[in-house]
DNA sequence: GCCAACGTTGGC
DNA sequence: GCCAACGTTGGC
């Protein structure tokens, strides 16, 4: 079972946003980006991920689910762009931020701060539970 | 608002 | 196939 980490601009899709579109969930749709895109071609139905809120928030908001695997992105016809479908499952009580990240010496080789541009990142069993901690969710 | 880092594009 | 130019992202 892998972790994932989804990263988006509240000012484009919010955490509010995706949990108000409930159990139906949405497509991650508008990636243009290859190593993104084969990340989420990896995705399992089931498999759990972080929603990273950019920009001025820079926090781990909230916990989603992949329900729908990855099939061709609705919002372009260029064929190289497939997107999953992805549920909010539950809030993070308190949201991680980005410095809260930098500061743990255990955090220091995730992708969020090797590459912080990447839109869509793998996460390791270990920094999912560390986070996980850090934020309060059982 | 600025700028560094990165990915993509296109000319050669 | 290389590399310079460009556009975009996102932290600060």
């Amino acid at each position: 079972m892998a972790y994932w980490l989804f990263k988006s601009e509240p000012n484009t899709w919010s955490w509010d946003q995706q949990v108000a579109k409930g159990d139906a969930g949405e497509e991650w749709d508008g990636v243009r980006n290859y190593q993104a895109r084969n990340h989420m071609r990896n995705m399992a139905i089931g498999e759990e991920g972080f929603f990273y809120h950019s920009m001025k928030e820079k926090s781990v908001v909230g916990i989603v689910e992949v329900c729908a695997l990855c099939h061709p992105d609705s919002t372009t016809d260029d064929p190289r762009w497939e997107c999953v479908d992805i549920k909010a499952v539950r809030q993070v009580p308190n949201p991680i931020t980005l410095a809260m990240v930098k500061s743990d010496p255990r955090l220091s080789e995730m992708v969020l701060v090797k590459n912080s541009r990447l839109s869509v990142q793998p996460v390791t069993p270990e920094e999912w539970s560390i986070i996980c901690e850090i934020g309060g969710v059982v």
